[in-house]
DNA sequence: CTCAAACGTGACAAGATTGTCACAGTGCGG
DNA sequence: CCGCACTGTGACAATCTTGTCACGTTTGAG
């Protein structure tokens, strides 16, 4: 279901991209000049564009800068397309910030291979897909945090407090990294209110609280591996698995 | 300042990257195995790490799979490097997520451009690199807005208000939509809280209050470009002094 | 100019949030 | 087993936050 906006003059080439993108799963959108390119990325909202370089009237650089100073625009990744193959163009095209750039004859499956690795990319590390610790998920825009992709209902304290847990998950975050993280301050080590506060997690965590563990001495710990009921091997890091 | 991890088991490569990368501006860390490179990913929290793909014990494609589980390198842009040359060895590499792929030999010239490259990208779609508009800046990790690196005392409220309205800078929010995003529903558009916490907004913004500018019959606009004393150009309304 | 619709503003009360405290529970070294 | 240091918990009051309302002001069409 992904949109990919294609702003290419050359109208057989346009079509050829459609047709292959098309075949590969995605939604094309044509836009055969830079204006109208703008246009439908403002409104058509792809989630890649591809962007070639050699446009009539508005140049493709000037249509890349473009996208990147609208904030609807501003973080949709762009591969640029040219039939330039002189390495300074390349510098200028990475160089202002373009993901990918490919010169022309490229080979479709190239190009598809691509687009797939930005999109995954972008999936990875955009601000949008948000940060993740076993089942706990943060949606940044919306301030919510999921477990089990069910809405956890917190307070901002408790937000902030979880997300610091979240993303150092797997790691004892102690009890003064956590008040100036959280709180602002590191003085006051010896309150309550840090235990209050992870107290009210672990109720809202509901099955998940377990996860919430205590590093006796030191502070919390964030497990994101399965909880074994036996294990007892807390506190100290293993190195993750690769599986 | 840039850390940069190099993963690399030829003792001799790693030295000449490590001397080129410093010639560069970059500060080097070397590790001649997988594990010590997962350590070193871990405590020396480098901007970019270098991946040779053929290591030996812990295989590189392990070491990346590892670094992508654990939340403190999720986010840590990787450069592989390879000495097959194969099609398919590419696509493994770019479809496991790195952020580039080079094979030997290779140009250290190619290889810095392309570091910079990433590492530039990465500063313009990172979740560390906040959404800006104009003189405003949103940390969502600290969930704090800034107004000219100024810390802004908002309620959550009106944080998710002047986010959406920054995320939709230079374009009429209208009132549903804002209903709809910061307080989840779009009836009650004839109430007066979405005025109510504008005009909240608006006194905490200070001297930029200017920028949070009516659509009358409409919604609410964000201003990014500069604010000149004449301008009349839009749906605009008198709005409260500067002082 | 007149008027109705739309927006701005100050005050206020209900409700949510938060830090603190006293005390209970727990793990650990000796 | 004992005692100590550390953590968990429930209750509570101070504070912050927020939606609403009444009323004043502005805008733009006719």
């Amino acid at each position: 279901m992904n949109r990919i906006l294609v702003i290419e003059d050359e109208v057989d080439i346009a079509d050829l991209l459609a047709l292959n993108l098309k075949q590969a799963g995605f939604v094309p959108i044509l836009a055969h000049d830079g204006i109208t390119g703008l246009a439908l990325a403002r409104s058509g909202s792809p989630e890649l564009i591809l962007l070639d370089l050699n446009l009539p009237g508005m140049d493709g650089v000037c249509v890349f800068k473009a996208l990147r100073l609208d904030p609807l625009t501003l973080r949709t990744p762009v591969i640029m397309l040219t039939a330039r193959a002189q390495p300074e163009d390349r510098v200028a095209g990475l160089g202002l910030g373009a993901d990918d750039y490919l010169t022309k004859p490229f080979s479709i499956k190239e190009l598809l291979l691509r687009i797939k690795a930005v999109l995954k990319r972008r999936e990875a590390h955009s601000p949008r897909s948000p940060l993740c610790a076993g089942p706990l998920r943060f949606d940044p825009t919306a301030l919510q945090c999921y477990a089990d992709n069910a809405p956890l209902d917190l307070t901002i304290t408790e937000y902030r407090l979880l997300q610091h847990l979240c993303e150092h998950a797997g790691h004892v975050c102690d009890r003064s990294e956590l008040l100036r993280s959280v709180w602002g301050h590191s003085d006051d080590t010896h309150s309550r209110t840090l235990d209050t506060h992870v107290k009210r997690l672990r109720v809202k965590l509901g099955r998940h609280a377990r996860r919430l563990e205590t590093a006796r001495g030191t502070g919390y710990l964030l497990r994101t591996t399965p909880l074994l009921p036996g294990d007892k091997s807390v506190t100290q890091i293993r190195l993750p698995d690769a599986r």
